[in-house]
DNA sequence: CGCTCGACCTGTAACGTTATACACGACGTC
DNA sequence: GACGTCGTGTATAACGTTACAGGTCGAGCG
């Protein structure tokens, strides 16, 4: 392997000036500089990353835990973070976490392996009672959920007012028997939760009474079962004329299953999602959602989990980004 | 920080014997064994992975350089290899070239700053005239395109035959005026080009004309554009009845793009894709598609790398995953 | 009783880079 | 001519880990 003393001795100067020349440090004669610059081209030499993280301290990387990236969703985040993160000259690890808690506990912990500068952590299972597991010695900067005054920095969505916002579109539409599917409630933090309160507040604020019929809970947050579960409440009779999805990946799952049952989209019953993915506006129809504006937030997430790692940062942040309802056709007027 | 010197202190053994424990080497007797496992637990010890790979000359991680993570086919591919990534302790960095073979080459550069054991690179801009420049003395296993006996591993999707079967699989059903639409044209390797071989010899096969007004070219593969290209054929009034697409992400744009110009699938136009993306099947009408066996292509991937990077590895390998034709009501016959 | 052997453990020297402090001319200034 | 200063470059000592080559000690054996 060629070394920083190998090119040092073949441009006939110390490995010091080498090393300064790599890190474009002043101080370096430009003639010196010209060699060598030609001997590393010359010996094709490759600076040692391994080396250069061990002496700085620093390892340029950060982690990027997400639940699953085939999600369209954390496709699209991981994507953003990738991006804001090389402007930082950043790299992104990805850990899949699989949505359960105990995952993103370890991912917690993996990432302190000094393996990463930082660790942007987008929970689904944490919760209000993990609060004192993240407070950790490690720059940290939870992503998505909303772990209220948490000890870390926190990058939040608008979940309650962005839910409430898409269910009173819904009945601005003229709707009034609105189904909402979610994962199970009784978490305290979670998308489901947040999003079904901001449901409740939407129905209350239009004084509508919450019908528990329209509540359909599934297990895993899959278009499948989204689909198997409008199938089936249909089946039985449950008669809605619009459903709020927790996810766009939920949505599609209502569409497929509201074609399943024929039942007309927007005629009928009228769909909105959540997280306003890039395919939403290629659905057949194309799905309202609510668009929690993810590069900001990606954004604000690399920016602050940069700020911790150099230390300019002091008390925990809380951001919660904006939001705008996005209507298309599921969700237009018949 | 507390260095694997604190613990051997506290413990009253020697840095390396912390170190055997660490690495679950023998010759340590349980009694030690538990009571350095001990100390680092109460001082909250973890490995600087810095240091270890320094020393030995590994860093367990790999990289994936994809176009775009947030695509559903790379996001898909993404889990997958990082999935048998984690099988083999390695952690995955995600590099994204944004389709460019400039950045394609840059990532071959950047993995070469040994950062990685290895890197998986996800090729669409390279070709056969770059055949040379991928003769690094790094591990490096190219994945999906075709590039012939490169001097790399090559993990490939069966794209000629693939493309073939579903065109094969569209004048089944009843098709006579099959467009195609696809990229730019006049690479030697790419997706666009290798599926629209498929394509000609599917019809030669059934000794159907090649009529060139039924090829659509777009300048990008989004679904943006695919829409826009059916919409503005259809405007024009080109005659087809079905359209075989080259990705399933620019097929859902085809979709869209025919629910726009009114026109029915399957029963006026079938549709078909390429990749077999999980969101096919939630498509209204599901999309058919192509399904190329992605989780092997993945498996043989980081298998193959791993055996470059352990060096049991001589001659490069070719390997080509097999497909399957997945019809669904897209390509139903009406 | 001396010798070998194996189990357990340790001391030393790297791995390749860079922070720090310092060296050495040359030049300007008083 | 002594002194500071600036520009350029170097020597040394880490960073935290692990490979390697011993070292010690008790048991087993002839």
């Amino acid at each position: 392997m060629v070394t920083i003393r190998d090119i040092a001795k073949a441009a006939g100067v110390s490995p010091m000036t080498v090393s300064n020349v790599l890190n474009k440090r002043p101080h370096v004669r430009e003639s010196t500089r010209a060699r060598v610059l030609q001997t590393i081209e010359d010996l094709d030499y490759r600076v040692n990353v391994a080396a250069r993280n061990l002496r700085r301290g620093r390892t340029h990387t950060i982690g990027l835990a997400v639940p699953e990236v085939d999600r369209p969703y954390y496709g699209q985040l991981a994507a953003a973070v990738i991006q804001y993160g090389a402007q930082h000259d950043l790299h992104v690890v990805i850990e899949q976490t699989g949505r359960s808690r105990e995952n993103e506990l370890t991912a917690l912990a993996l990432s302190r392996l000094r393996m990463y500068d930082g660790l942007i952590l987008s929970a689904v299972g944490l919760g209000e009672s993990d609060r004192e597991r993240l407070r950790v010695d490690f720059p940290v900067v939870i992503l998505g959920e909303r772990i209220f005054k948490g000890p870390v920095d926190h990058v939040a969505m608008a979940n309650v007012d962005g839910a409430q916002a898409a269910v009173a579109h819904l009945i601005e539409r003229g709707c009034r028997r609105i189904a909402v599917m979610h994962g199970p409630l009784g978490g305290d933090t979670d998308v489901s939760t947040l999003r079904h309160e901001g449901y409740r507040r939407a129905l209350a604020a239009h004084g509508m009474p919450l019908d528990p019929e329209l509540t359909m809970t599934i297990d895993e947050f899959t278009p499948e079962k989204a689909a198997e579960m409008v199938v089936r409440s249909r089946a039985e009779g449950l008669d809605f004329d619009a459903i709020f999805c927790v996810t766009d990946y939920v949505a599609f799952g209502v569409l497929r299953g509201l074609a399943d049952a024929k039942v007309a989209v927007p005629r009928e019953v009228k769909v909105i999602g959540f997280d306003d993915v890039d395919l939403c506006r290629f659905m057949v129809p194309a799905l309202s959602s609510v668009n929690p504006d993810h590069d900001t937030m990606a954004r604000a997430a690399v920016d602050l989990l940069v700020a911790r790692i150099e230390g300019t940062q002091d008390e925990p942040v809380e951001i919660v980004s904006s939001f705008r309802v996005v209507a298309r056709e599921s969700t237009a007027s018949s």
